[in-house]
DNA sequence: CTCCATTGCCTAGCAATGCTAGAAACTGGA
DNA sequence: TCCAGTTTCTAGCATTGCTAGGCAATGGAG
């Protein structure tokens, strides 16, 4: 039974988790990763170090957190990328929806598949939000199984298009075709 | 005009640099790249620190010197694996290659495509393994572009098998669908 | 209003890391 | 045998993630 003070007080440390979340992406978004620790973030939400460490167990779970939120924010992405749409016309938006996420945010993207030491992905507590991910994309790819494996469609789909988002990023595709590869791949994928 | 003794000397050099690097290497694949500390490495060759630091500028130099060894070992991987072939059976083939590589030496891949700090590649100098790499992909593509552009179609087949590695090993697929992925990309791949 | 227990917080420090300056030791020729 | 030049090592710095132990604020009881 939770008295309102103590209500209050967990308000505001839920409030103040947040704001370290916030904060970690936000260094991370504008100088990279490296410069984001542990002290630069206490003294960006005006805390000593310790305090950080009674919200999360570790530097990587901060990370995680980071993640998490990425792949909430990537979920309503896709969502809003494809409602109105179907068939052919939801796989090309949700597909360019998925590499200007990635490219726009490239710090959260590397948290969410470079960094996040082993969130759960196959398990029954697979935060949901990753299920709900797979989903969005397993609607879109559906359409155009054509007697193939939804499932394995996706995946192969999903790999293709975190290749192509990771290898753009890594400056080892060339320049100048960057606007046809995603046409190309489209066309590959709806078969 | 080199002394006989100098040249001993730089031959001495070379092979304690390439000592290096087979020891991190080695070093990484056994236990991670976190494992991977100058002192530890010092250790391994039985030398001082700074020793190291005669060799390479810094801790990422001797990454990307793993990684150079890397892509001319892919290079031979993917040569061996195409020579006697043609067509279908070549792109399968080096797609299989390329997935085991990828596969039975997760470390070494990710100093090629992670850790890897801005080795040249789009430019003249890039060491000549990188582009020898993308001609032999490019070449097994190329008897299925059909029309397309060969350097989109290999830059997105390779985002693709990039892509089935790297998620594949942060264990981000499933399991059982595992021997599914690969017939059902290169279905795609050959239209 | 005062006291006190509980909770939350901060200061200070540890061990490990990448990297470097300066001294010591070795090498090979005179 | 000695010396110049090079190579190597010892010792240390700054920064990192993380933690122990003490201090202070908070809010209920008398």
């Amino acid at each position: 039974m939770p008295t309102p003070i103590q209500q209050r007080r967990e308000r505001e440390r839920a409030q103040r988790q947040q704001l370290i979340v916030a904060t970690a992406r936000e260094l991370a978004e504008t100088e990279g990763w490296d410069a984001v620790t542990i002290r630069r973030l206490a003294d960006s939400i005006e805390y000593s170090q310790p305090v950080l460490y009674s919200h999360f167990a570790d530097k990587g779970a901060i990370i995680d957190a980071v993640a998490l939120q990425g792949f909430a924010e990537l979920v309503t992405v896709l969502r809003s990328a494809g409602t109105g749409r179907s068939g052919r016309k939801k796989l090309d938006a949700l597909a360019k929806a998925y590499l200007d996420f990635a490219d726009e945010q490239p710090a959260l993207y590397e948290a969410m598949f470079t960094l996040a030491s082993d969130l759960p992905f196959g398990t029954p507590e697979a935060p949901s939000s990753l299920r709900e991910g797979y989903e969005e994309l397993r609607t879109a790819f559906a359409a155009h199984a054509d007697g193939r494996d939804v499932d394995v469609l996706t995946e192969v789909g999903w790999s293709a298009l975190h290749g192509l988002a990771t290898l753009t990023r890594a400056r080892r595709l060339r320049p100048d075709l960057r606007d046809q590869r995603l046409p190309l791949l489209l066309g590959l994928l709806r078969g």
